[in-house]
DNA sequence: TTTAATGCAAAGAATTTGCAAGCAA
DNA sequence: TTGCTTGCAAATTCTTTGCATTAAA
């Protein structure tokens, strides 16, 4: 990520909508922030291991919601989250699920393109290139 | 769909591999075939009820793996599943989860482009474009 | 003081696994 | 006949829910 999430909005952001700020709500974004990847579920928890994982899934849930987080379902069952920031693509890879962000001119053609050609509403897109990450094709030919 | 899936190739491409023709895998495979849409394996479950569930989800998973279907985790939380036959985008809604194919000239210049930014072996890449598909936005507003 | 949020445990949903029996080759 | 595949049930994993307690505002 290049640009950062400002936690100053996001305080009145949730008070108008009647959300508390709570030590955990706030934890749990600022641990996301730390980390870098896109990480689970899990994997905030074991950052947080005195946090409810039901909390954890909660607050997440609701960020999704309030578009504040994006949920990435991608790469090996698990979904991972990130902040919804700046716009960007994903690199998967097909072995270990790993994401990276990649930085690409925004396809907005495709999506004026699909509003004339279907039924939906389009709003948004997203897109994803797989492949095999560098740690994944070395450790393969290792084991050659 | 417009191509069609080969049923004649896919026998000796099973046998090569050291894999059986049973019926229950054509069942499965006929039936996604004769569906509409992307469905979930709960679908297919409710299509072929005889036919053991962890049936289905071993041959799906292999499926997956041979590259005879394509896995879509995206919507509502389950996966659904497609022939891989012809190159195409996906619209979704992001209200029911529903899945439409949309077609669109193939955009392998970005694939180019990561393969030179990342470390990644990129080879593929899924598209999906979010919106709310007509049946959606008509109830919403029929209940309002 | 009011009531949203937390934490725990139980419940639920989706998927995988172990294994005996069946059947494709 | 060999051993891959099926079907069943149990196990596992992931996520949600109910509810008493806590704590933000």
């Amino acid at each position: 990520m290049t640009n950062e999430f400002d936690f100053d909005k996001l305080i009145p952001f949730l008070k108008e909508r009647g959300l508390r700020i709570t030590p955990q709500r706030m934890l749990i974004l600022r641990t996301i922030a730390s980390m870098t990847g896109h990480p689970t579920v899990d994997e905030i928890h074991s950052q947080l291991p005195t946090i409810s994982i039901a909390t954890i899934y909660n607050n997440v849930k609701m960020f999704v919601k309030l578009k504040i987080l994006n949920e990435l379902p991608y790469g090996n069952g698990l979904s991972k989250y990130e902040f919804n920031i700046d716009e960007h693509y994903h690199v998967i890879c097909h072995i270990c699920g790993i994401i990276e962000d990649f930085k690409y001119p925004l396809l907005s053609e495709v999506e004026d393109v699909a509003n004339k050609l279907t039924k939906f509403r389009v709003h948004s897109h997203q897109l994803e290139l797989y492949g095999v990450c560098k740690n994944c094709y070395e450790n393969k030919e290792m084991t050659k």
